[in-house]
DNA sequence: CCAAAAGTGTTCGCTCTACACCCATGG
DNA sequence: CCATGGGTGTAGAGCGAACACTTTTGG
């Protein structure tokens, strides 16, 4: 719009915009996103209104860090969701966005966030009912973070400083839902030049204890093809 | 959010929000977009304000009738632009899309159109300067699109009722900007089994007559792989 | 020595790419 | 008959999928 077109006629006012993020993690071998409590008692998703001077990214990730105690995680703008009827009082458009975060930090912050309704942390295949159309953005996330998985390295963004490529393999099968590979699995990863041997291991149970690895340029996110 | 935190606080106002279009056609074996112009001098998107109990997809459609005189397009929203300085005066914010149409149904429809400013279709390899982060947005829009090609029958929403595979060929041409293999191409097209023969001849030029082809579905898009 | 997870190569089928000539028509 | 674009097949390379056994450790 220019500038002399910046005056909404009558029913072109504004509307109150609100930032919802669907943060994944995976945890005991699932996908799961962060829901907190809404005051209608039903679950929602972390977000709220953004200020009128604030970027909608930055919004989102101050509701983050108020809701959740969480900062530095990998966000990515969604889709807008606006439809006027979805909230039953006021229409509100909301700015969805998804983000990554590896469980290690999670616990670390929850830990630390002893402020409001403590987050809860809840497993994709069995949400309960949430707030207004979260339920439909949980599902639109899914879909694009699945799909993604198969033309970027954006999973390696839930992964913590080091790991080992069988709990990286746990990963991607909690996010695509069906096992995957290992052998294939494995050169895939290795082939795509983005990881690197810490040169430690994962000593743990009895049985051969696994190397380690690490991100060659964390919270870098490459596309193949 | 829930209904009871449905207040803003202050700082938490209502903004303006736009829809912006980026409308694609290839004409003259190139990929061109709608410009209109701004009040500014720049050239903008077909776009504007919002209503307060308007569907975002809805406003978007209405404003590309209303600046260019079309309907029936094939919509999909894009991305969200709302950095607090994207407008010098005042802040707002674009929920922006993009959308194809046919070249021979813009022949028609600007034709049609004789209210207003005359909208013009600009080569994407030759754009002027365009309002705000217009520009930007047809960058965004052009990457989203070209990306669609690889996997998705997207690019058929910008034939007409007929076609020959040549005419499919030069199209998909102008999106990447690079030739395409004419015989790989026909098969990859046949073997989506998404066209087929109307039985008519493009009887034009002192040459062979090519096959006249249709969508099976037309309006459907489908994925691949 | 036993259980448990780590680690490792090869084959096969398919898809994608490169590539050149004849055909039908109008002038 | 000539110029112009329409129409067609095949061979080779690269990629992804399927698949089983040995290694290392702790108890």
């Amino acid at each position: 719009m220019s500038v002399i077109e910046l005056s909404p006629t009558p029913g072109e006012g504004s509307l109150p915009i609100t930032t919802d993020v669907v943060l994944f993690t995976v945890s005991e071998q699932r996908l799961r996103v962060l829901l907190v409590n809404g005051d209608g008692g039903a679950r929602r998703l972390p977000g709220g209104f953004a200020r009128t001077d604030e970027d909608l990214d930055l919004a989102a990730l101050r509701h983050l860090r108020a809701e959740a105690g969480l900062s530095g995680v990998y966000l990515e703008q969604l889709y807008t969701f606006g439809r006027p009827d979805r909230h039953p009082a006021r229409r509100v458009i909301s700015v969805a966005y998804y983000a990554l975060v590896p469980a290690a930090t999670v616990a670390i912050a929850l830990d630390d966030h002893r402020r409001g309704p403590l987050p809860e942390w809840c497993r994709l295949d069995t949400l309960p009912p949430l707030s207004l159309d979260h339920g439909e953005i949980v599902r639109v996330a899914h879909e694009r973070l699945a799909a993604k998985l198969e033309y970027s390295t954006i999973a390696l963004q839930l992964m913590p400083g080091h790991f080992t490529l069988s709990e990286l393999q746990r990963v991607y099968e909690a996010i695509v839902g069906e096992p995957l590979d290992k052998r294939n699995f494995r050169k895939r990863m290795l082939s795509l030049g983005c990881l690197e041997e810490t040169g430690g291991q994962a000593r743990v149970g009895r049985h051969r204890p696994a190397k380690l690895y690490r991100l060659r340029a964390p919270g870098r996110v490459l596309f193949t093809k």
